[in-house]
DNA sequence: TTAGGGATAAGG
DNA sequence: CCTTATCCCTAA
């Protein structure tokens, strides 16, 4: 059964949207041993937490606490350390502090707490530690921040500034990287086999009229059933591939073929270009028998995760400025698509049926609104359909101005606008707090008048 | 990513 | 109108 509760597990913690899983709950349930599996398993659960936060727009010191948590796991793991992680962890540092810039001056004792708490203690333990989340970004921060105490200015400048928008970018990123390292879960492996397995029985039967597809799904069997699985690293070829006829064609083992499936169509991106990968603890024989024992146990443990009642959050406004202790109700700007209309009615909690999906028959499964995309920015043109809505214009500061003059003549020759091997986007990190606001075109476009061209 | 053209808004 | 400063879009 411990195969099974590992595998559960896993499996619960990846899958998208299940707020009431608690991972550090579920984990210390369980009583976990110390392979290569639990440490993954563990890398979830650490990476399910930062996710669930995100998605409830709470991006604070616990936030901080993760990411430290999650780098002490990967380097156990001996992984190296992330970008993306790096910077998330830099700009979150940042925006907690932020939280504490409210009021107008930086005399109050809020900010200096602040300061005194998250960048003297906490990250001066992760310097004796000799971390790497201790960035050159991170150290550049620090500085700022500090300075920031006797320049009334600067303070200002990062206070009125939308780092919470970066951090964000950053987090998902690092998710996102995380998740697709960690490949397929077991359930998910077992499913695939099986499924490529008979599609490939198939496909002996009747050869003629499939094209590439069953060449691709052909391939991938071979090689799984060679059963020398190390691809760790598998080029991502046909990976689409493998996915779309999974999603469309596994009816066996309903149960978790029913998961699996709401898991693909919901977590595409997430898992994206990882179901090349597999690790798998110990199934070789029996995993036939294996998955129809799984099929009654995880409907089981589905009906006691609740899968009816969910409640969506809209992530905090990724737009707000001063970062807002209490948020203010009245916020606009939200662009089209997202919602401030997806409200589901707030939790009912009767997880007995009543439902207009009634009790979910092990068969059908509710379905759920498209999930909601999890930042908007009006910095980036990223994740949403594109907003019609301009941001607003703000005119250069002195500061922005130098600090462009600077990073220019840093790095490139003032009258050619030739950047030596470096991009505006590398001066806008070079001063990540002053240029908070703007984009790397922005920057273009200032200098570009102010060379008057 | 960047250069460059366009759109938008504010002021003359 | 025209100019200026910003922001946005897109071909390369």
């Amino acid at each position: 059964m411990e195969i099974f509760d590992n595998w559960v597990a896993e499996f619960v913690l990846r899958r998208q949207h299940n707020p009431r899983v608690l991972p550090t709950k579920l984990i210390s349930a369980l009583q976990l041993g110390d392979s290569s599996d639990c440490l993954k398993l563990k890398i979830s659960s650490v990476l399910r937490d930062i996710s669930n936060s995100l998605i409830r727009g709470a991006i604070d010191e616990g936030t901080l606490d993760l990411l430290e948590v999650l780098e002490k796991l990967l380097l156990q793991q001996h992984s190296l350390l992330m970008e993306s992680h790096k910077s998330a962890y830099c700009w979150t540092a940042a925006e907690c502090t932020l939280r504490f810039m409210w009021p107008l001056i930086a005399s109050d004792g809020f900010f200096t707490e602040a300061l005194e708490r998250i960048w003297t203690k906490r990250i001066g333990v992760l310097k004796e530690r000799g971390s790497d989340l201790v960035s050159r970004d991170l150290l550049k921060w620090e500085t700022d921040l500090k300075r920031a105490l006797e320049d009334p200015e600067l303070y200002q400048r990062i206070r009125e500034s939308n780092i919470r928008y970066t951090a964000i970018t950053f987090l998902t990123q690092l998710l996102k990287e995380q998740w697709a390292l960690l490949g397929s879960s077991s359930l998910e492996s077992v499913v695939q086999r099986r499924f490529l397995k008979r599609k490939a029985d198939n496909v002996e039967e009747d050869i003629v009229d499939k094209r590439g597809n069953t060449n691709a799904a052909d391939e991938s069997t071979r090689r799984l059933e060679s059963d020398t699985i190390d691809n760790a690293n598998e080029p991502r070829g046909e990976s689409g591939d493998g996915n779309g006829n999974n999603r469309e064609n596994d009816n066996d083992v309903e149960g978790v073929g029913c998961l699996v499936n709401e898991k693909h169509a919901s977590e595409e991106e997430q898992t994206v270009g990882a179901q090349e990968q597999e690790y798998e603890p110990s199934l070789d024989k029996g995993d036939e028998t294996a998955a129809r024992e799984l099929k009654g146990y995880l409907l089981e443990i589905q009906g006691q995760i609740d899968p009816s009642t969910r409640q969506r959050e809209e992530p905090n406004n990724a737009i707000d400025h001063s970062v807002n202790i209490t948020p203010p109700p009245t916020r606009m700007n939200r662009t089209g698509t997202s919602g401030q209309d997806h409200n589901e009615a707030p939790d009912d909690v009767n997880k007995k049926g009543s439902d207009s999906q009634g009790t979910w028959s092990g068969r059908v499964r509710p379905r759920r609104p498209t999930p909601v995309p999890l930042n908007v920015s009006p910095l980036k043109k990223g994740g949403l359909a594109k907003s019609h809505v301009r941001r607003p214009k703000k005119f250069w500061t002195p500061e922005e101005v130098e600090a462009l003059r600077e990073g220019v003549k840093e790095y490139g020759n003032t009258l050619c606008l030739v950047l030596y091997g470096k991009s505006w986007k590398d001066i806008k990190n070079g001063n990540p707090a002053v240029f908070a606001e703007r984009t790397e075109v922005d920057l273009k476009d200032k200098w570009r008048n102010l060379v008057g061209g």
